[in-house]
DNA sequence: AAGTCATATCGACGTTCGTCAATACATCGC
DNA sequence: GCGATGTATTGACGAACGTCGATATGACTT
């Protein structure tokens, strides 16, 4: 964790905000592990156990912030996640 | 980032909360990189730019989820930043 | 003992967040 | 075209959050 100013700081409580989520969580973690590493929202309010709209409306946060790509295929939508900003996050908890 | 169950995602995200607050962010970063890696809560006001009323619920938050351990000497409490609650989290975001 | 100073707690306020029912939008099959 | 299906959006609600002024607690100094 090295040294922050104000600025930074802003911009990195956004990205954890995103992770400040048990669902938002667990939708990373089934995209990260599925085959091929993506997955079809179709799938998530069953597994998940939420309605279609409040998973619809995690994935568009994810999303917007550039956490996950989201590729519409046909009547399908399909998601994967974007490591490299995840990574980000995780690069800004490394203490000395 | 291992598949995660329902329970396991309530307990991290109940950390990324605490990491989802720029105050918050800037006040481990402060402290992990103080000399000694201690630091005085009457130097955090001033710094921060937040009132102490303020600076010390943030203090309250982070020191009752393990992220910092509180020592009160005399007047002042000085705090530390538990490296090893930090890294659980940061592992979490181990994207394989 | 009295005063001062650092910290913690209380109470209240406006804001943000997670959630879902209802609805709109888009794409497929017939 | 038309109905069915997957997804996104809207609107509304209660809960949780960040903030600060006022106050309380505790410790040092004189």
């Amino acid at each position: 964790m090295e040294p922050i100013d104000a600025a930074e700081a802003e911009e990195l409580a956004k990205g954890f905000k995103l992770l400040a989520d048990p669902i938002r969580l667990r939708i990373l973690s089934l995209i990260a592990n599925a085959p091929d590493g993506e997955l079809c929202a179709c799938d998530l309010p069953a597994v998940i156990g939420r309605s279609q709209p409040t998973v619809s409306h995690h994935l568009s946060l994810l999303a917007d912030a550039g956490l996950l790509t989201r590729e519409p295929r046909g009547r399908w939508a399909w998601f994967r996640v974007e490591a490299e900003r995840i990574a980000v996050l995780r690069d800004a908890l490394a203490i000395g």
